[in-house]
DNA sequence: AGTGTCTGCCC
DNA sequence: ATTCTGC
DNA sequence: GCAGAATGGGCAGACACT
């Protein structure tokens, strides 16, 4: 259902106030030029500082506004007039235009692209009109937005300074011109479609995302999930597969404002041929692409903007946007703060129990600081099948944190430990491309046959990973193995020779618990007929590549049961419980988030 | 109506 | 979920 | 220590396909 609210939603709820505000005034066509529009006072911070304060309210007005439209989507489309094109026709009618000639889309972006740069200045030194290349009022192109995330600029930035200010600079820049455009530019470079907590989702994923693709480009799936294994980014192959259906007329230029209302869309689409309708959305988004506008679109389809830059640093960036354009003297009224969220959400809880005649009981718990103890607790809750102990200080005034980590409450785990052999993997994506971005490990019942029993693909350093990568690729074969036995609904994109003929090496994998599993095949046919074992939370620990190996696990270990494991051995965490001279198994402590 | 695929969400 | 990396 | 970006198993619900 609902997620936890995050700092971004409660401060994109900022300012109800200005909610009702601007809904007794809904005339305010977006596309008029809002100076004369508005005739605010003309202390342009106050204006601004409506711009920040209305997010949230702005956001539902657009919702209601799609929403109520046309149940049909391409007629919303329709209805929407293209924003650029009613600026460009009202800048036509003003006789006191400034701008006599429109630019052609080629100079606009030209213009945008050699502006830019200034985005990188200290936000004090930063004229928030300096890189605009459109005109107030006019709609905030959505290049704009994603040539500031992007291109040049926060992916080739490290320091979070940096790109804090540029998305700073971004946003005051959107608020000095079109501020009306504020709630789609920080939605889209959030990626989001509506606060969490209202749980909206575009219900896009990659297999959607391939087939849109394919049909824009005119190419064929297969071709498009090659290009990805290759690239390892959906949005460098839709920016390199440019459409080959030769665009006679080139549809407007997308603006920020365009792909948010799409992509709201998008996310309302549901019932039969909903998934036709979407992609049919997402072709229209492409095929008005220019640039690396496609690449970004995809990527923000996938959720995966994977530019060094997300929702915290966008918060900070909102936060210190709103320092310079207004002055903080009255925090607006009624925003709802985190504590109310949660106060709330623990109501809707305990209705929710009433109604399925739950009831809450104490957990068996301990008070103890033996860490012997403790140990002996934790194996028993282990052996009735818990997934661990909850630890809580008794010093600390230690209460209960939504979303926060301490060490005020810690998650006591256990973990197994084993070794796999590898007998096939998968194309890394993003920061993974052109490396195997997870293995599939596998387990040798009595050399007859080898078992798919987990993929892993973290506890790896990029030097290992690079390691195992190209000593593998020499292994690789075209056809799995006769007795390679893996489930039907697992795919690698590579398979290896057995270890067997490998230099032996083998993974140490640990994990919190073994399931049965509908997919994996290990050690089937002893825990259940048709299902195998898997491991959860698999992760490498270590590679061993010495010659002389024992034995990795074998099917009668795992076999027997899950929960009662052979571990393997005893590594202390950072924080340790118990010296591990005294662990059957590692201690696995982290902070509790719940 | 039954099965398969995809997505989101949980951990 | 777990983990690694750069800041 | 934080933020971000890689990656895991498994399940339920929604659609699409037959």
């Amino acid at each position: 259902m609902s997620r936890r609210p995050s700092a971004f939603d409660a401060l994109m709820s900022g300012a109800r106030a200005a909610a009702a505000k601007r809904k007794s005034n809904p005339e305010a066509s977006p596309s008029k030029k809002r100076k004369s529009a508005e005739s605010k006072p003309p202390l342009v911070t106050n204006g601004e500082k409506a711009a920040v304060d209305s997010v949230k309210p702005e956001l539902e007005m657009e919702i209601s506004s799609t929403g109520n439209g046309t149940a049909d989507a391409a007629s919303s489309d329709a209805k929407q007039c293209d924003p650029v094109e009613c600026v460009k026709s009202d800048a036509a009618e003003e006789p006191g235009a400034k701008k006599p000639r429109a630019m052609t889309a080629e100079e606009r972006r030209a213009e945008l692209k050699s502006k830019i740069g200034s985005l990188k200045k200290k936000p004090a030194d930063f004229d928030p009109r300096s890189v605009a290349c459109w005109e107030d009022g006019e709609r905030v192109p959505f290049l704009f937005l994603f040539l500031c995330l992007a291109f040049d600029m926060i992916s080739n930035e490290s320091g979070r300074i940096v790109i804090t200010d540029i998305v700073c600079n971004m946003l005051r820049t959107i608020i000095k011109t079109t501020p009306d455009d504020l709630v789609a530019a920080v939605y889209l470079s959030a990626n989001r479609v509506a606060p969490a907590h209202e749980g909206v989702e575009m219900g896009i994923g990659d297999a959607s995302i391939i087939k849109a693709l394919a049909e824009a480009c005119g190419g064929k799936e297969a071709h498009i999930k090659n290009q990805y294994k290759e690239k390892g980014d959906l949005g460098l192959v839709a920016k390199e597969s440019r459409s080959s259906q030769s665009m006679m007329r080139k549809p407007a230029a997308l603006t920020v404002a365009k792909v948010f209302d799409t992509f709201r869309i998008i996310a309302k689409e549901s019932g039969k041929d909903s998934q036709e309708k979407k992609k049919k959305h997402i072709k229209s988004l492409l095929v008005a692409a220019t640039d690396c506008e496609p690449q970004y679109l995809i990527r923000l389809l996938q959720a995966k903007l994977r530019i060094g830059y997300a929702e915290q640093t966008l918060l900070a960036a909102l936060g210190q946007a709103a320092l310079y354009t207004e002055n903080h003297s009255k925090p607006p009224p009624h925003v709802s703060s985190p504590l109310e969220e949660v106060i709330t959400g623990q109501i809707i809880f305990m209705i929710h129990l009433k109604k399925n005649k739950g009831y809450f009981e104490f957990a068996t718990s301990i008070t103890s600081n033996d860490l012997e103890e403790i140990q002996n607790f934790l194996e028993a809750s282990v052996d009735g099948s818990c997934e661990g102990l909850i630890i809580k200080t008794l010093d600390t005034d230690a209460t209960y944190e939504p979303s926060k980590r301490s060490n005020n409450w810690l998650k006591l785990k256990k973990d197994y430990m084993d070794r796999w052999d590898t007998i096939g993997a998968f194309h890394g994506r993003g920061k993974r491309t052109c490396v195997y971005g997870a293995f599939l490990a596998c387990y040798d019942p009595d050399n007859e046959e080898f078992q798919s029993i987990c993929k892993i693909g973290t506890g790896f350093s990029e030097v290992v990973l690079e390691e195992r990568s190209a000593s593998l690729r020499s292994k690789v074969i075209t056809k799995p193995k006769s007795y390679y036995r893996c489930g039907e609904t697992i795919n690698p994109d590579i398979w290896f020779e057995p270890t067997e003929i490998n230099d032996f090496s083998c993974f140490s994998v640990k994990a919190a618990d073994l399931t049965i599993s509908p997919a994996h095949q290990a050690a089937v046919g002893i825990v259940d007929p048709a299902k195998g074992i898997s491991l959860r939370f698999p992760c490498l620990l270590c590679i061993r590549d010495d010659k002389n190996p024992e034995q990795a696990t074998s099917s009668a270990q795992v076999g027997q049961c899950p929960n009662k494991m052979p571990s393997g051995m005893i590594k202390a965490d950072d924080r340790k419980l118990c010296p591990p001279s005294r662990c059957r198994m590692k201690l696995s402590m982290e902070s509790c988030a719940v």
